[in-house]
DNA sequence: ATTTTGATGTCGAAA
DNA sequence: TTTCGACGTCAAAAT
């Protein structure tokens, strides 16, 4: 990976045409080829980029260019497009260049998901006697993440969220006005299961008559016995 | 802007959570606060991030991260939600600091918004004796980019791109379906406008009866008298 | 290999 | 401020 800081003008012609004037920032070329143009704010997106796979060429100012004071041109073509990028260097503040090698990259926890299951498989600590119906329970306009029983029998929807706000809330609520419509299902009432829930989503969903429930992810990992130390 | 090369591992929790092993990355540090954790590969996303608005503070690893080597520890805490991002740093190979300054910002030029205004202006280009109804012409499925008459006197619309592909192909053909059940429009002909157009986007249009021009965008640039040189 | 879907999407414009 | 749609979307899963 090699890092720049340098006084540069960048033209990208492919998809669109874009243009930065010039301006000191941030070049990153990394192992594959593959150019970044940072400034110093902003988002994670860079300024302008070109994807792997591409080549980077350092080539020789032209006339008008070296008269225009730059001092090199980079010329990053993609292999497979007609996309190429033109970095104009008129002044280089910083130049280093470092070994990374692979990296073993992210791992991401399905936090949603897993709740979903730990909840399924710990029904009853909604309350004792309740039982599962089914995860996933289909209806014509998308599935609720667990249909349930109480104690007295009667059916419980359970809409899953790891932040509980005030969609989750109105996601529910279809579910709730559809389900109880059907005469085989009615009457259905819901519990809204969240790590944490927004005070707005949580008056509104008591409101409309629905349970909050705050789920404990650890308490919950710790009650399961399935959990024998994956990773 | 400061530039870390580091061993380090980093773990974020917020919409979800996510863990990157102990590796060798690059740590990026906005002058906002923000944080961006790159590796030598993959393409502009950052493998792990923190978007402003946000602070980035940097605290004495406990015991447990001391006993495992970790140097030193960087809490990235949003400001307006409860996403952090943990890195914790082994060994530092490089840190550097550079004043970059305000980005003048990208310059994107509008070409499909361009070759609009400038087929709208020139639309007997298309044939002698067509005239110009209206740009943006509104349909319940959004808005036709052009609408004419040709010069017998029976409307067209008129899809401009870029780059002529399928997807292009596929609104046209739902505008025109649309429009063609109105009595009051119907019968309207399409015709797909690009600088460039694929030959499996040809092979359906004009199957579908769907008239292909290629835009030659500096020759309607050159006879637009208004075009006097604008940047 | 191709299509569809989700994203810590991001980003800008319109309402 | 919120909503909506497009993106140089990208990337992973499903077909």
């Amino acid at each position: 990976m090699r890092l720049v800081i340098a006084t540069c003008s960048v033209d990208y012609d492919g998809r669109l045409t874009a243009h930065l004037p010039l301006a000191k920032r941030l070049l990153l070329v990394k192992a594959d080829g593959s150019v970044l143009v940072h400034s110093d704010g902003g988002s994670y997106k860079p300024l302008n980029w070109m994807s792997p796979p591409c080549a980077m060429a350092e080539v020789e100012p032209d006339d008008l260019e070296a008269a225009e004071g730059v001092a090199a041109v980079w010329v990053v073509q993609h292999a497979k497009s007609e996309d190429r990028l033109r970095v104009r260097i008129h002044e280089v503040h910083h130049d280093s260049d470092h070994e990374l090698g692979v990296d073993p990259g992210l791992v991401k926890d399905g936090v949603e998901a897993h709740l979903q299951r730990l909840l399924a498989e710990h029904i009853t600590t909604l309350g004792d006697g309740w039982t599962l119906t089914r995860r996933e329970y289909m209806t014509p306009i998308g599935p609720v993440d667990i249909l349930c029983k109480d104690a007295r029998g009667a059916t419980v929807a359970i809409e899953i969220k790891r932040r509980g706000d005030i969609d989750g809330v109105e996601q529910l609520t279809r579910y709730l006005e559809l389900m109880n419509r059907d005469p085989h299902l009615a009457p259905v009432t819901g519990v809204f299961a969240a790590q944490a829930i927004r005070p707005q989503a949580r008056t509104l969903a008591e409101d409309r008559g629905i349970r909050c429930v705050v789920l404990d992810y650890d308490a919950l990992r710790g009650i399961d016995s399935s959990e024998h130390r994956l990773f």
